[in-house]
DNA sequence: ATAATTGCAAAAGCTTTGCACGGAA
DNA sequence: TTCCGTGCAAAGCTTTTGCAATTAT
């Protein structure tokens, strides 16, 4: 199969995927979508941008950022790192897990009791060397679980 | 004990800390540290500012941002959410956790059998309504783990 | 025809940086 | 005295938004 092949094959897969969920199929979204599943950087907007500006030309970045939003909305993709993201700081001791509200962006301690918890590896494949393993909990909290139902 | 009692007692452990990692001991940074220890929030620097907004009258955000960043590096607190955040979205089918390097931000993919993974539990602590729980590895990448040493 | 999508520009957040002054060691 | 820390303002970077033109359905 030739790399041309490779990336036509992408590219209707990507506008069937479109279709199913109700997307419109644009010439930006297909190239968005085709691209962001064959790259395995786990690609930013600016990545997706800078690797369309050419066959795009008139490409926007916020129309990158549009569609993204569009895809995650619709489980086409996942958005790495959870929601809600700015620097906070934790000054709490001891070792304890976060859990954080993906609709206010909350976050609460939770105790290590609350899981069974075997020690990383030390190294993974591809020559990783674990620094450690972080377990966050996506919750919904009392107040936003609220509001929802 | 009083509030006021409390503060104090805070007051003084924060600025020992700073005294024991080698920062130099001054009301902003003292007042900082202290507030953070007892802050449940996981504050942002937004949150610590307006926190002491009352109490140092000439307090600058960005005051804010260098302490956190000296207190950071020199392991009085932890950063919340890894390093490196901004939108990336992950295409790659099926379930798999991320090992993110902590010196350049890039991602891998870690396929679930490199831990044992038991499901988490529908609900914690706090009414917390559990919706996903997300495994982040921390590591450092070769070419990383090279230029370190 | 209708509504979604695009692209541009501008705005908005959050965080960092340059720099002169002031204060801790 | 030395140099770290502060505060202000400005810059930077990522992301969002308003809006008119375009395009898919």
């Amino acid at each position: 199969m030739t790399s041309t092949a490779q990336a036509a094959l992408d590219r209707s897969a990507a506008a069937e995927a479109l279709r199913e969920v109700g997307l419109r199929v644009t010439a930006p979204r297909v190239a968005i979508l085709a691209t962001l599943t064959r790259d395995r950087r786990h690609p930013s907007a600016e990545h997706l941008y800078e690797a369309l500006r050419d066959e795009l030309p008139g490409l926007s970045l916020s129309t990158v950022y549009q569609a993204l939003e569009a895809f995650i909305q619709n489980g086409l993709v996942r958005r790495i790192h959870g929601v809600h993201e700015r620097l906070r700081v934790d000054g709490t001791p001891g070792d304890h897990d976060h859990a954080i509200c993906v609709e206010c962006g909350e976050v609460f301690d939770i105790d290590r009791a609350h899981y069974e918890r075997p020690a990383p590896p030390d190294e993974l494949p591809g020559g990783l060397r674990v620094e450690g393993l972080r377990f966050e909990y996506d919750v919904l909290c009392p107040d936003c679980d609220t509001d929802e139902s």
